[in-house]
DNA sequence: ATAAACCTTGGAGTAAACACAAAGGTCAAG
DNA sequence: CTTGACCTTTGTGTTTACTCCAAGGTTTAT
């Protein structure tokens, strides 16, 4: 049995994060000590584990409740209830990735029309495409 | 000139909106009528297009504000000045991308492997990976 | 005169995932 | 017996960009 501090430790997760996540409902420790001390079993270490894998494929911790629930339930579940949550999950971040693509071009095509010299701003392409309604590049105008 | 709601409307925004710009120190109303009523000029108008197609290329709040700050003191400020906002910008939104990309990544690898049907999820492929530390895809074992 | 549609300020609430601080109990070592 | 490293609970703060609410003043139309 492992009290917070070490549980913590061996994930290398602060102590405040697994009450935090016993608060969430994710994780509760198996039993408490006389003094009051949590103590996590070896269960809650593969339930941490799955949890913290879950986040290191982008799972939210409401997202990674439902998968627990349905792990800890493993009989009564069917396959397409898991692809589901990964389905959806992989929808979400696929449309993120797509905005967030299109901040890129946008950004790139700022950056590219921009000399970025020392010259005064008052011409700079960046600026000019942001004032204009459309966000377009404003073609070089040379001083005579 | 506009009054809060005039202005909100013409940009399809709420006007809590302005007055929530106002409070960051991006858009401050030019007049203030004897009733108190907040009035806009172009200038304004001007400004707000200015502050949401920042918005659509993915700047914060915080970031306009540094951009607002120089194209109001164009004279005094660099091209580079500008193309360091937006390059910055670049990266964090690329960075943001590659990390969504690995999760999407994760996640069609996970899918992929699900049979999704209605079978029990005591096999299921995408409970078994994440309960495996190495999140590996356990190779399909047949019952005999 | 009164109702509707504006406007004002101030402050609270939202999501996400913690981090941290305060005040205090517990336990092992020296 | 005290020090330090644990542990407890409770509650607050962080970030971002709003959104909404309450209580009240103003304007416009009927």
């Amino acid at each position: 049995m492992f009290r917070i501090g070490e549980l913590a430790k061996k994930f290398s997760i602060n102590a405040d994060t697994l009450r935090f996540y016993e608060k969430q409902g994710l994780l509760c420790p198996s039993s408490v000590a006389a003094n009051g001390y949590r103590l996590y079993s070896e269960q809650e270490v593969k339930t941490l584990g799955f949890i913290l894998r879950a986040k290191e494929v982008g799972f939210s911790l409401t997202e990674i409740k439902s998968l627990l629930s349905i792990e800890v339930d493993k009989a009564n579940s069917e396959c397409s209830d898991v692809k589901a949550l990964v389905d959806d999950k992989l929808d979400q971040v696929t449309a993120k990735i797509q905005e967030l693509q299109r901040f890129q071009r946008s950004l790139k095509r700022l950056s590219n029309a921009c000399c970025g010299g020392h010259e005064s701003a008052e011409d700079c392409t960046i600026l000019q495409a942001l004032e204009s309604e459309t966000l377009d590049i404003v073609p070089e105008h040379h001083h005579e």
